[in-house]
DNA sequence: TATTGTTATACTCTATAACTATA
DNA sequence: TATAGTTATAGAGTATAACAATA
């Protein structure tokens, strides 16, 4: 390859898609005083079992220092709860509040739609190859070990 | 869909996965000193006709204000030149320097090997399909008007 | 000793507004 | 008037180091 154009760089291609589609999630989000990141945490917090700050900042790719702060916003909403976790004292437990769930289902709903609204272009089939093709480009290198 | 998880949000998927790419991308570039950034600027700037600091801030999603600093950058590094424009003396034509001609073949080496290494999951027919998604997702999106 | 959560700090990237020179 | 580039500035997001409580 002597000298590819921008356009055919398939990184390029991967990290644009990825700006474009948050922007249309967020436009949807912005309603409810949401922005991404925030979805995510919310998201990444409704498991079967409660993880912890750090757990959670592994899981998502975040600073755990980060974190901190985006919990402490959520918390302050009304939308998660810290727990002592009773096995290990150091650690939180970090719980959906009713007000959460109820939030989270509203979000959840909203970028269903903003996918939706994205992934139009394609095919159903289209649409099927390329998440599968992400989980395997995804298989082994998240979540993290 | 009730309680999707995470794990199933092709937007999340869609992000994670650039984020990835762009980590791996940027352990190649490293050793010749450069970051995502500067090489896709470099990358912007090798085209057949030479574009404004604007045109380029629009093409690669970049305010024109971060572009200014990443254009001094590359110019001290003497990788590229300002050089204003004859018929509109506002603007710059920003040019590519030898040194920034044989940088940005050396760094497309880099990338062309990381993204190898990136999508080594899937086969032939599997990458073509998902840069097929890209391009159709991309089209009318990108680049902007 | 090591780990969880926290704070302080600095650095990068981004966004807004205002300026200059040109059109 | 409007546009290209610039500067100053403030706001996010991220990373590093150090600390208290707990393991």
């Amino acid at each position: 390859m002597e000298r590819p154009q921008l356009t055919e760089r398939v990184g390029f291609l991967t990290n644009k898609t990825a700006a474009l589609l948050i922007q249309v999630v967020e436009e949807r989000l912005s309603p409810l005083g949401l922005t991404s990141r925030p979805y995510f945490v919310l998201a990444g917090i409704d498991q079967p079992e409660p993880l912890s700050q750090q757990a959670l900042s592994r899981l998502l790719g975040i600073d755990p220092t980060t974190m901190v702060g985006l919990i402490d916003e959520l918390e302050r909403s009304g939308l998660v709860r810290r727990v002592r976790n009773t096995r290990d004292r150091r650690r939180y437990d970090i719980e959906l509040s009713e007000a959460g769930a109820r939030t989270l289902a509203t979000a959840h709903a909203a970028v269903a739609a903003a996918e939706e609204e994205f992934f139009a272009p394609l095919t159903g089939a289209q649409r099927a190859d390329y998440q599968d093709a992400l989980g395997r480009l995804l298989d082994g290198r998240w979540p993290p070990p």
